[in-house]
DNA sequence: TGCATTTTATAGCGTCCACTAGATAAAAGC
DNA sequence: GCTTTTATCTAGTGGACGCTATAAAATGCA
């Protein structure tokens, strides 16, 4: 039982040049972890899991291979960092949105007008990494991974909306399971249709006549 | 300007044990090309273009890397071989609906139906080839040529809609591209659901759904 | 000034990839 | 029979993949 503080896995100490923080024994990392994480995080949401290679990696992160292993472990260690990160900075939208709005349909509102605007944002790759990134993954375990992802969020409006069943904000007889697979549906297809080249105006419109679905609230 | 009938490529008479058919010159092929292009077809639904290797390729089709390469060409054109052969035998059923239904309404609701037995039929790879086979591939030319086929269908519902539109069936301020770019969100969204595991009813249920924006028709 | 520790750059490991050369086999034409 | 044509089988090709052994460089501490 050893004293670990917090952090994951065995890290030391970032932001070597910090005030009064101690610095670690050896040669000093080159690169700044964050950053490197983020352009990780560009590759991959652009290109997919299988489709960015180490080299690529190592390019983009400009970082040599042995940096990349010591700093983030495997490949499919640094994407499963990347995809908690990218949960954290890009896809917390819809969490936002359901917590933070006083009903499920304006929650689910505001979360398809953000998916318009997040997921065709200019400077970044289009659509959601969570969908696209490990889709047709010869590694059956990085595919999964995300795909609870995605059955977590579908189950998150789920519940969100029979929450307002039960405060009797919505009818008794509403199928909270159907309209929270209808959402995550139409939030995915928002995500391919961005990738394909839809601009945020398009997806807004879209997003306009999904919401129709709902009685006016 | 030579004189070739149809067929695509340089393809020799297929079924050897045709009738009055005059036998080709050399050896035989020792397989049903159409049976291997299936099985060819179905791996690459499955799996996708990149993560389905050539030698993925032979094994379920039967036959060694030369057949396969002398039979179909290279990767590349055996899948997209195996796309047209898709749009054929399973990618269909939009377009006919579309033609048959009396309405663009009709023809919707009957596409988003099908679409939730299709992308989960038993037997075969769930949700749609088209979709998914050519996400996060690093050969461009191929994710862009399956892009051009979803923007197509999408095409298709916007034109099926306009016309209903200039019929004076649907009414002159419809906003028949973001009509079709909906339902193509939807339908993709449902094969996104069909690889997630929603079932043929929960499919059909967020169906119902999404034909509930329609006037009633 | 060493010594311990950690990161760095160089160079390569074995494996799988898409693909093919060369020899052999099976058919038609003569 | 022999020749021609085409398909098959065996056995590889060069290259990219994820990953790492090794040694030099850069720090803290004695």
């Amino acid at each position: 039982m050893h004293s670990m503080v917090s952090g994951e896995k065995t890290e030391r100490s970032e932001a070597p040049a910090r005030s009064g923080a101690r610095r670690a024994r050896g040669r000093p990392r080159s690169f700044d972890r964050a950053t490197a994480l983020e352009a990780a995080l560009l590759a991959f949401w652009e290109h997919g899991y299988e489709a960015t290679s180490v080299s690529d990696l190592t390019r983009v992160m400009d970082i040599g291979a042995p940096s990349l292993y010591a700093a983030f472990g495997d490949k499919r260690s640094l994407f499963e960092e990347v995809v908690r990160e990218y949960g954290v900075r890009y896809g917390s939208f819809g969490d936002r949105a359901l917590a933070e709005e006083p009903t499920a349909r304006a929650g689910i509102e505001r979360m398809l007008r953000e998916a318009a605007a997040e997921y065709t944002a200019p400077g970044r790759p289009h659509g959601c990494l969570v969908v696209h990134a490990a889709a047709n993954c010869s590694t059956a375990e990085v595919e999964e991974s995300l795909r609870e992802r995605r059955n977590a969020n579908i189950a998150a409006i789920e519940s969100r909306i029979a929450a307002d069943v039960d405060r009797g904000v919505l009818p008794p007889d509403t199928d909270a399971a159907a309209l929270a697979r209808y959402t995550g549906a139409m939030i995915q297809g928002m995500s391919q249709q961005a990738r394909d080249g839809a601009t945020r105006a398009e997806l807004e419109a879209l997003a306009e006549i999904a919401l129709a679905v709902w009685p006016r609230g």
